[in-house]
DNA sequence: TGCGTTACGGTTGAC
DNA sequence: CGGTCAACCGTAACG
């Protein structure tokens, strides 16, 4: 119940096995690859498995976006009160009708599209169920609205992946279909680091948080409380400023706090250490392989957090935007060069922090 | 040695 | 309201 579990790697880094890593790291390993190190200095230096780390750039790269995948849910229904409501008249028509001929008018009446029309077991059911039965009164369906075009179904897996800064959405409703890849690149990730020393603010914990609750209000981001808010960036702040290096940070990686041991890359350690899941996450706070896990008892962050305040929150929208991509990025590449000693990513490091601390210190 | 790929065990959330 | 299912996760291991 209250078990604070996570997981420690080959590697030392702490992971909490079926969950993303927190934002903070997926931000850094981005950042890190854009500073030119190479990979396998990312992995050694975050702790991360280097199949991780491929994944994450490897993502990016493609959809500009560094938010993990949306996790769970189902695909979006089909069977929307105007696909029913059109069945139901179907079937009223013509009550002899048979479900692989109702899919066939949803079809032919535009109703649907071959990419969302209900199979032939789904309009039996709901034959069975909503017709059949008639306990519904009929017509109290969303208005006349075509709910069922692509567009509309709203494939969840968007809403995850590729943060759309729609025109409106003032409430962060779900926002509708948004066809991914598209969009990628337009937001960007506020950057200023929180403190380049201290370890809690490192990774931006607890008072970005507040920052990004209290920025999420203004646009109507939505952040979910749960998991995936670790993705808990507003889209909005920053994105007047966003070409810092191609990257802008700072109302993110609050989300996570994540104690890693100090392990023998000193240089490095103060860079990497601190993340913990947010018990807003309900996960425990946990710490690295040496120290063991740290009760959730703290709560640095508490369930009522400021991000549970702005406004309407829809469980899986997450319209945070993490996304960005900057042109630049292979002139950073140059750095490859470096042999991806600790000294030279060091330096990369500080570069970044260089790069992007506009007021941060305390 | 670096890194892409994938099996695995796990979580999540809509249905 | 609990189970199912299909999505995703990161790690570890393989090549």
């Amino acid at each position: 119940m209250e078990q604070a579990y996570g997981e420690v790697n080959q590697l030392g880094g702490v992971f909490v096995n079926g969950r993303p890593l927190p934002n903070a790291i997926r931000l850094r390993i981005v950042e890190l690859a854009q500073l030119g190190i190479r990979p396998c200095d990312i992995s050694r230096q975050l702790r991360v498995s280097h199949g991780c780390v491929s994944k994450i750039l490897a993502r990016y790269n493609e959809t500009g976006s560094i938010l993990p995948g949306a996790i769970g849910g189902s695909k979006p229904r089909v069977t929307t009160p105007n696909v029913v409501k059109h069945i139901r008249e179907y079937k009223h028509g013509d009550p002899g009708i048979f479900a692989w001929e109702i899919r066939d008018r949803l079809l032919a009446d535009n109703v649907c599209d071959k990419y969302n029309v209900p199979s032939v077991s789904s309009i039996s059911r709901i034959l069975r169920n909503k017709i059949g039965s008639l306990s519904q009164p009929g017509g109290q369906y969303e208005g006349s609205k075509q709910a069922s075009t692509p567009q509309s179904t709203l494939p969840y897996n968007h809403i995850y992946q590729y943060p759309y800064t729609g025109p409106m959405s003032p409430g962060g409703t779900k926002v509708g279909g948004h066809h991914p890849g598209v969009s990628a690149g337009h937001v960007s990730i506020p950057r200023h680091w929180p403190s380049a020393h201290s370890v809690t603010n490192i990774l931006g914990i607890r008072t970005f948080m507040e920052q990004t609750g209290a920025l999420a209000g203004s646009e109507g981001s939505v952040y979910p409380h749960k998991m995936e808010d670790w993705a808990c960036v507003n889209r909005s702040g920053f994105s007047s400023s966003q070409n810092l290096n191609g990257l802008e940070k700072g109302v993110m990686e609050a989300d996570i706090k994540y104690p890693q041991p100090a392990s023998s890359l000193s240089a490095v350690s103060g860079f990497v250490p601190a993340c913990a899941y947010t018990s807003a996450n309900q996960y425990g706070v946990y710490g690295g392989p040496g120290g063991g896990y740290v009760p959730p008892g703290h709560h640095w962050q508490s369930q009522s957090s400021p991000l549970a305040h702005h406004g309407p929150i829809h469980g899986g929208d997450i319209t945070a935007s993490m996304a960005f991509k900057h042109p630049g990025r292979e002139a950073l590449a140059m750095n490859r060069k470096s042999s991806g000693s600790i000294m030279k990513t060091q330096e990369a490091i500080n570069l970044v922090h260089g790069l992007s601390i506009p007021a941060s210190s305390s």
